[in-house]
DNA sequence: CCTACCGATCGGTAGG
DNA sequence: CCTACCGATCGGTAGG
């Protein structure tokens, strides 16, 4: 049997895939990405999933939490990896190497919620916007820390221990609005590059 | 006499600033910036002004072009800073720490107009669009290019120029959305170390 | 999953 | 610079 994301049903000579929560935020996440949450209209994310714009609501509870869940799982995701990649790392340059590895990784891999993310995070109303940012700022003080250290005790040579974390940090978020999955380069080899990057930023 | 965009008329107790298509867009800018160009109405700038929504027509065509404005200006400024800025420099090293270093100053000393170019510039029409899209590019290109000669020359040592000057020139833009104007560092010192980044991320 | 419809708001125009 | 107003579209609800 097919899985529900991709199960099909016939509608006269078109076919179509089955609508359900997870379709719904598919779409969602393509047209949110291309356009802006404020650019998509719920009328648009009906039309390309073939049905009207109230029977959305069979599969969601409204336009903004489509937006929360993919704004609450990304930034998840992205701690849980930052922890998941430095743990038990003892070296700084291993350590900020691999942390910067598994963001750039992610933005190549998932760059749709990565646009998103930074772009429409102001368009969510409290208290999930306070929330969203606090974890987006834990991630960037991780780095953050992480190079202070480094600096503190020699292992690195910046003026700016804050001004080099945004500039790593931001070099991978960026990989999102540029790469292509289907070109010469492979997401394994940007996020190499640019944990490379990261380490000759910090002047190792 | 005062300038005009400065030039004061009371309103009861208020006091507010004169009215011109300079003052539009300078609140356009702002509110653009803060909530996109999709997520800021009219009304909001009108209001912003304390005039009417329709009172805004005295001083702009249309919303769009607003939009147009900022994104021609902005861009048609970048290709002419990088030109003044490697214009009669030789070595490569020093060319792209001299690109760099202006495109970053841009990004701190604009912030408004770099978060619009970067998120909004897909919410306006054909053809301006792809002309927008064209400068972009070539302003790019040329930050690739020149790294791919200083690779071709022995000068740098980068795995991919094209990753290289993606990474350089995002973390430059970046700086839009993070630095803040009266906080510890200046717009200069962020620019510099940014210019210094680019040289180690290039080898040097 | 649909049709029918809601109030609100959008960018913009008419005509002073 | 205003009031009055336009058609279009928005997110969302009622009630099958």
């Amino acid at each position: 049997m097919p899985a529900k994301s991709t199960a099909r049903r016939s509608t006269g000579d078109r076919v179509r895939v089955a609508v359900n929560p997870a379709a719904v935020r598919e779409v969602a996440l393509t047209l949110f990405a291309e356009r802006g949450y404020h650019g998509t209209a719920l009328s648009q994310i009906a039309k390309a999933l073939d049905i009207q714009t109230p029977s959305l609501y069979n599969h969601m509870a409204s336009k903004q939490e489509l937006l929360v869940a993919i704004l609450q799982d990304t930034t998840d995701r992205v701690l849980a990896e930052y922890e998941g990649a430095v743990d038990g790392v003892a070296d700084l340059g291993a350590r900020l190497n691999a942390a910067t590895y598994v963001y750039a990784l992610r933005h190549a891999t998932h760059p749709r919620e990565a646009v998103i993310v930074n772009r429409d995070a102001t368009a969510i109303d409290e208290p999930v916007r306070a929330l969203v940012h606090a974890k987006r700022r834990k991630h960037a003080d991780n780095i953050r820390g992480l190079i202070q250290e480094g600096v503190e005790s020699g292992r690195f040579d910046v003026e700016n221990a804050t001004v080099a974390a945004f500039a790593i940090l931001e070099m991978c978020v960026s990989i999102a609005r540029w790469f292509d999955p289907a070109g010469p380069i492979s997401a394994e080899g940007v996020a190499r590059q640019h944990g490379d990057f990261a380490l000759r930023i910090v002047g190792n």
